[in-house]
DNA sequence: TCCGAAAACTTATCGGCGTTACCCCTTGCG
DNA sequence: CGCAAGGGGTAACGCCGATAAGTTTTCGGA
């Protein structure tokens, strides 16, 4: 697994992690990789899994690190989310991607992995968003509907820039997009 | 490229737009696709460009049909964008996923082929959000900034729909994202 | 200390993939 | 009539995921 996202982050290009080549990287036989997973696209879930983890890592490290502020927090974590895509875009592309998806369905792969995935994240985004809204910093009649929209505005935003490097983004853009999907106040 | 588009309509999946496969859809040896195209991601990038072109169509067609209020002309725009990403979830994916662009270093294609991809497109959505501002139905300092956040909002939603299917969303969660993003004026 | 079962690894093989080299046949035009 | 160019075919290479069957290593219990 190690060998699996060293690969993807050497070639930034998830078709590089192929069954082949880390077995090579590891030093053993192709064939031998069966004895530990039952299948490539297993290998795949669990590199994006390992990738979820140290992402929630991060933003919770941000958060925790951005004081009593809950602006301060929501900001936080915000950033560290378009941060993480930014420093590895190959990995939030394979991510959020949903290319190693298609071959889901006779593999031994369940849906409840996959659906499961980000939910950590998104706990953490609603809820320093919550912390917001009691503090009056913002404004939302349904928390949890802005939640989603502010993580899918982030979302757009890190993807984009995940896929397509070099676009003249307006400097200001992530800065909007937080603000006004989160519903924050002025002051 | 009929067959390959057509490959990917009936998988789901674009890794099924396989040079032998298409070339077995149109009754030809393998080899002789390169009569045709000088490889493989050549294929691809002309099946993104057909897209592009029918879904630029689509949006055009839904703002012409929405009357003459800009604020209708906007959600006719915006949802034409999410229901052709929600109607053909394998060719948004393959539009904006940019799983072909990792081998696009050793192809024919050039940076410019993918970077005018979708232009026309923001285009059309900067024209509509600019007829909003001019009626005083959106506010906005910023017309350029502000059509890009609202792309981005879009496609977060379009994309993750697009890739997982099953999802709790909220169910106003388009509504919302346009006109948060957007600023429309409330009345 | 020894032994046997399970775990870990191997080689051989299959079919599919992109790609190349090389050959063949038709078409059209001087 | 000749011949170049365009569009097809075969054979082959190295890569891929996957399976089958055999071999080595590990290790806990008698």
């Amino acid at each position: 697994m190690t060998a699996a996202v060293a690969l993807l982050d050497e070639t930034g290009d998830e078709s590089a992690i192929t069954l082949r080549s880390v077995a090579r990287r590891v030093g053993i036989a192709a064939p031998s990789i069966y004895r530990h997973f039952p299948d490539q696209p297993t290998i795949m879930l669990a590199v994006v899994q390992q990738a979820f983890a140290e992402f929630e890592a991060q933003l919770r490290t941000a958060v925790n690190a951005a004081g009593n502020d809950p602006r301060q927090q929501l900001f936080a974590c915000c950033h560290a989310y378009l941060r993480y895509a930014q420093d590895h875009p190959e990995r939030y592309r394979t991510m959020f991607g949903g290319l190693w998806m298609p071959a889901l369905h006779d593999t031994s792969i369940t849906a409840n992995d996959v659906a499961t995935l980000g939910d950590a994240c998104m706990h953490l985004l609603t809820q320093t968003l919550s912390d917001c809204i009691a503090t009056g910093q913002a404004t939302s009649t349904d928390l949890r509907a802005d939640a989603v929209a502010l993580w899918l505005g982030l979302h757009g935003l890190a993807h984009q820039r995940a896929v397509t490097v070099t676009y003249p983004w307006p400097p200001d853009i992530a800065d909007r997009i937080i603000t006004t999907l989160a519903h924050l106040t002025t002051t």
